[in-house]
DNA sequence: ACCTGAACACCGTTCAAGT
DNA sequence: ACCTGAACACCGTTCAAGT
């Protein structure tokens, strides 16, 4: 929907949303192309084919979605607090959520696998350091920080079935979130 | 693999492990149908289409993965004990638990979603009822059950990119199921 | 009753040709 | 540099014909 030159961006960023609203199966040129007000035989100046177009909406995903926002929440002192802010943005955005339970829980193109490895370990490990933060040590705090990615994937997969899993933001989502907070910090 | 006339369920079966190999994507008739011996246009006596074979396979995991676990644990008296047995029935099939992240985790063909919504709500209303037995009021054990429902999709979702974050059976998977239960119980 | 093989539609991919 | 449109391969689907 841009203007005359399309770019690469353009086509990833309507990649993106295709896996939001159907998942990878539906990253089809040939349904991108009208949308961008292009045909499908330009897609291919732009990427070699439609694996590297995956590669590309995955990589602003990983940007946006996982580089952003611990880069946000890093200057967050207490980490409690920090952990807060991060439940309170992973739930906020069911779009996103949709994205995360597409890309997690699927056999997916293994050109897509390294992108997918690097956001789970940078996930966890910034999870575990503020576990350990607050006092767990190091082998509770992976556990517990595994566990806590384990249940936030789950829920927005268990969302596709039954969205009411997940509150809308507000006073509902802000009661969810300090009740995973106290589960997942008890000793 | 069977002889001579094949059977709705055959093919049923052939696209289940389909699902667990590569998700929904790789149930693709015509790969399917060397495999069973037969050629793509033989499928089309059994079925009416490909959904209607989705739609075969996964009544056969609500059978199997659903119905028929229930109905074994349905006798064990003590709640405890069956919590504890059917985590360890649950994280100890892990071609199973590639069908759960499958089905679970990715917008699903919409004729596949009436079985869907059935066995997320029997599979919820079971722990429920097991978690009420505990002694927990209505409103905390279905969101507990909730909970652990979201826990046991997201591990097999994790497991995906990262196999070892559910143990192998043996005494580490006894742990893995002790640590969750202990968490999940906590008053 | 159960199956085959040819035909066609759909979407990924290529490529010669346009501006 | 960026795009179009025709061509072809792949897989879902149909169907006439075989046993």
């Amino acid at each position: 929907v841009t203007k005359s030159p399309l770019t690469p961006i353009d086509w990833a960023q309507a990649a993106l949303e295709a896996i939001a609203d159907g998942g990878l199966a539906a990253v089809a040129i040939e349904s991108l192309a009208p949308k961008l007000g292009a045909s499908k035989g330009s897609f291919y100046w732009h990427y070699q084919d439609r694996a590297a177009l995956l590669e590309a909406a995955v990589h602003l995903w990983e940007a946006t979605r996982t580089e952003a926002i611990i880069a946000e929440l890093e200057d967050v002192a207490d980490p409690l607090e920090r952990l807060r802010k991060l439940f309170g943005i992973a739930f906020s955005n069911p779009q996103a959520g949709r994205i995360e339970a597409a890309l997690t829980a699927q056999p997916v193109h293994p050109r897509l696998q390294p992108v997918l490895n690097r956001v789970t370990e940078r996930r966890i490990d910034f999870m575990t350091s503020t576990f350990q933060e607050l006092g767990f040590a190091q082998a509770d705090a992976r556990s517990r920080a595994v566990t806590t990615y384990a249940l936030y994937v789950g829920y927005f997969a268990l969302s596709q079935t039954d969205p009411s899993v997940i509150p809308p933001a507000g006073p509902e989502l802000d009661r969810f979130v300090e009740d995973l907070l106290a589960l997942l910090t008890k000793s």
